[in-house]
DNA sequence: GCAAAAGTGTTGTGTATACACCCATGG
DNA sequence: CCATGGGTGTATACACAACACTTTTGC
């Protein structure tokens, strides 16, 4: 900052889900972890560089991504602007190795305030767009059964649903179709399992309802 | 773009209602309008300088600001991160001077390919919120009739709207309150004043859907 | 009395919610 | 046979959309 323009810092909001929990992904050694990032070069564009980063962060490339909102903070070195971003990757059974550790959501460490705010910020968008958007789906891999599916938005939304109106829900709009296989689990009755359809190409369904109406 | 940080340049859609109509601030020469817009300086916040361009754009301070999206753009002198914020001024009968012009969204002149996305992408993000909010209100003064209200979301919508079905939904959502006046205009029944409740302190009723349900 | 805008109700349709039981399997 | 999760239907409340006529005023 030391004349002109001021430090900007992109950083991301790197979701996965491991055995019905949501995790925030954390950069650095356990003492002071913080969100992943990077100065933008003067070549590449925000969104590439972003990629770039998760990329960087972890082996796997992300399957979502997502520009947030931009503050300025003051958190260590000086003033600087904070691009944020909500990054998605969907884990196997466990989550993938990284250089620092992935943390449960609502029992994070101690981070830099700005880190805190980015980070509810990108749940809260998260949650919100569960309701009018396929975004989850990103966080599963390519098929899954229902109850995964619920799993998930509970995982999110930090609450119960109710299991037939979420079926009914995801049946209405039409974004899956049943793979004809059955899942055999544990004891109990095999699942269907289900994957998106190819038609709705993981990115189409944002439609709020204002969009046409009286 | 030197060395080290991309240049940043804050951008400001500035909307206002005049006659029914929906204008945008352009600043600048008439062969060469763009959006106003100033680079953060290495002090200020970017909601602060955001604010100071509408103040130094217009004599008038603005009603609502709200930060939109971070592109970056190509545009003239070479790579640039820009921060577009879209805000909202109340006019009386007529716009306020301004160094450039105030134009008719729709008939819009030749700008640069990122002003006109960012003025698009204003547009959409005012759209969706007149759905949810009461961000409507800042383009209006404090008091104003049904009609008026009316007349400013269905120029911001770009289509007419049910007066029946209107006027039940804004009484429903209990945010006006009629003062005792009315308004005798011209030759036609005179119309009630309205002004909003001061405990909706034109910022919250932002309460989506799906913030609480199955 | 006429033009012009203000104001007012009902009905149907779809969407969201609450709620309880039987089914198929592995052990 | 029992424990476990998979799967199904109905009744109710609310929100939204469509739709036409009467009222008050200025001229």
């Amino acid at each position: 900052m030391e004349d002109g323009n001021p430090a900007v810092d992109i950083r991301i909001v790197l979701f996965t889900m491991v055995e019905g929990r949501l995790l925030v992904a954390l950069h650095g050694d356990i003492c002071r972890p913080a969100l992943p990032r990077a100065a933008p070069g003067a070549t590449a564009s925000l969104d590439v560089e972003a990629r770039r980063i998760v990329q960087v962060t972890t082996a796997l490339h992300e399957q979502y991504l997502e520009q947030l909102y931009t503050v300025n903070a003051r958190d260590e070195s000086g003033w600087a602007i904070v691009i944020a971003y909500l990054g998605l990757i969907c884990s196997g059974p466990e989550a993938p190795p990284l250089d620092g550790g992935w943390y449960a959501v609502g029992v994070l460490p101690t981070i830099g305030e700005t880190d805190r705010r980015v980070i509810d910020y990108a749940l809260a968008r998260l949650r919100a767009k569960l309701g009018y958007t396929t975004i989850a789906f990103h966080l599963l891999p390519q098929t899954f059964t229902l109850s995964e599916l619920q799993g998930a938005y509970e995982a999110i939304l930090g609450r119960a649903l109710d299991k037939r109106n979420f079926r009914r829900r995801l049946v209405a709009a039409k974004i899956l179709e049943s793979t004809e296989t059955q899942r055999r689990d544990r004891s109990h009755r095999p699942a269907l399992l289900y994957r998106f359809r190819a038609s709705h190409d993981r990115e189409t369904f944002l439609t709020p309802s204002w969009a046409g109406g009286a």
